[in-house]
DNA sequence: GATTTATATGAAATCGATTTCATATAAAGT
DNA sequence: ACTTTATATGAAATCGATTTCATATAAATC
């Protein structure tokens, strides 16, 4: 391969022109560009990446951290992401943790090992202090909820709770005060818990109903899960079935409806469902699901002009109001 | 940042012998070892990527390059690829063309930067003999279907004209007669046509039952594209209707019965319907839809692990028999 | 007309690793 | 005891760009 001396030597020049072509320096005079851009031509160059990275210190590549792009929430997340890079001069690597630790680390080591020029994390994994100490290395932008900016790194937040309020508080205002309540992680009623479980607690104790910890299912996360959630509700006398199941995944709702139906279960008659995410599927399944819609398209532009502000040494304020939550509803409630 | 250098002079080594260390090169006394790994953890010390990449000529990274992400085909494949990367001390790097000719030329751009060690390509945007033109700068094997074996590249093929063939039988051993026909691309009657429509043909054909023109739709992609042929085909007298559709994607599928159910005409009594990928939502939907599965994990198995042979000048035969394609026998047909 | 200032170019140092070449000692083979 | 061979280490060159420092000419200012 021809390399910047090539061109030099082909163009009669010394590389330093050559790379200050490269670099759109100023003070070059217009016949010795039309050289170089022949003699480049000529010798079919391209620039090797690596060297320039070494000696510029700049990889021209940003990383975001996805637990798995197989979930639509991510995939969308990326495309809405790779949408900005692409009008920069960035490149985007796409990794995945597939929810482990360790390899959240190595993926932050490549912060480090120069790379990758800064980071956005759109999953979590480590501590936050753990996480916050790669810093150091390149600009780290979080997304997600709002309580993560107690870490001192730059975030991007929606609001989960006030999200989860407002769709419980949606569920009772239509009428059903027996809700149950599925959730992919863990929860527990002291105040650590995550934030849509502190919403749909408060909603709860707003409108004076009691929580019933048998409603709560907990490591809900695949249409299979929700399938068998639901089996467990049904398994019961129809008196003691919730009259709504609220779910945090439009998968796990999924599921349920599916177990439902197939049991002549009316829905939303019997048992209304809400789903989150507001994935593809939600629209087309047999009940078209009521679920609470993130501003995906948001996120991704407002992380990324977030994180190109910190590598460009540029003021950008994010555009909040991109970024609410909605209420969809349509016929599982 | 530590370099090489620093750990060099804090372990009382040269740098030749931490670089040796850092390859596992052999003769290093158990001493100097320990010195070094004590010298790196003190340091915390990381290699720069660029300087090795540069020095070395190797990336350890490859490329996957695809159309968008955001389609679950390639969502899966990717994931099935990353398996085996995650395996090898390689990264991938996941790229979208978003079907964008100069796109995926920008892309394959980045071999020549040696940005990238190789590339799978999941999906192909400009003629074969462009593209070969590549290979010049490292591997690129190819995935998808038998006909290109005719590029002088790799490939990682299924057979979709037999398993459009067989789907099509399928449908015709169903009793179903008047067949109509959906592809995401063009559609012409001559030998130049893919190899899903030449599967089409020769199986109406062989069953001696006339093609007719109207009941072919080029062009639709989306579920947005499948509601509108459902309404297209629906709008004529019933006697006009053809029994079954046969579409190229699920997606398109999902919409043709979304449309009917919406308009209660019978799926699979009134129209039958067929969709292709065995995406997710196939079997979520009211009508769980029969399909055509593709071997995504054997393409990705496949694909990656014969790059990887080229990289390190191993041998690999693919193995054929994981690369078969599958009719998913749900409801709808 | 003398002195800044803007324009235009090049030689050499540099980024941080790996690779080549050289060398010294210890162990093995004859 | 003498030559190979295996083990262990280092100095210096190198990969291909960018950056720093130096310099020469043309244009602008006083």
């Amino acid at each position: 391969m021809a390399t910047i001396k090539d061109v030099a030597r082909h163009a009669g020049l010394s590389v330093t022109t050559v790379s200050r072509y490269l670099n759109n320096h100023p003070y070059i005079s217009e016949d010795k560009k039309d050289k170089i851009k022949a003699a480049m031509k000529e010798l079919d160059y391209t620039p090797n990446s690596a060297a320039t990275q070494l000696r510029s210190n700049r990889s021209f590549t940003i990383g975001v951290i996805v637990s798995r792009i197989t979930n639509p929430y991510f995939a969308y997340l990326i495309d809405a992401i790779e949408k900005v890079v692409k009008k920069t001069n960035y490149h985007l690597l796409i990794m995945q943790t597939y929810d482990d630790k360790d390899e959240e680390l190595r993926l932050l080591d490549m912060l480090k090992q120069k790379h990758i020029d800064g980071i956005i994390m759109a999953s979590i994994e480590n501590d936050l202090s753990v996480i916050s100490q790669y810093k150091q290395y390149g600009p780290i932008v979080l997304t997600g909820d709002k309580s993560l900016i107690d870490s001192n790194l730059p975030v991007v937040w929606t609001n989960q709770e006030k999200a989860t309020y407002q769709a419980i508080q949606f569920l009772i205002n239509q009428g059903y005060r027996h809700i149950a309540y599925c959730t992919g992680g863990a929860f527990d009623k002291t105040k650590h818990g995550s934030s849509r479980n502190r919403g749909f607690i408060k909603a709860l104790e707003d409108n004076q109903i009691d929580m019933k910890m048998e409603w709560i299912y907990k490591n809900v996360h695949t249409i299979e899960d929700g399938y068998k959630v639901a089996k467990d509700i049904v398994d019961n006398e129809k008196s003691k079935w919730p009259s709504a199941v609220f779910s945090g995944s439009d998968e796990v709702a999924a599921g349920m409806i599916k177990y439902l139906l197939e049991h002549n279960i009316n829905v939303p008659g019997d048992i209304a469902i809400m789903g989150y995410d507001n994935q593809p599927l939600s629209e087309m399944l047999s009940i078209p699901l009521t679920t609470v819609s993130q501003p995906i398209e948001g996120i991704g532009y407002e992380s990324t002009n977030l994180l190109m502000s910190y590598l460009n040494e540029k003021e950008y304020t994010v555009n909040q109001d991109a970024l609410e939550l909605n209420i969809i509803e349509r016929s599982s409630t």
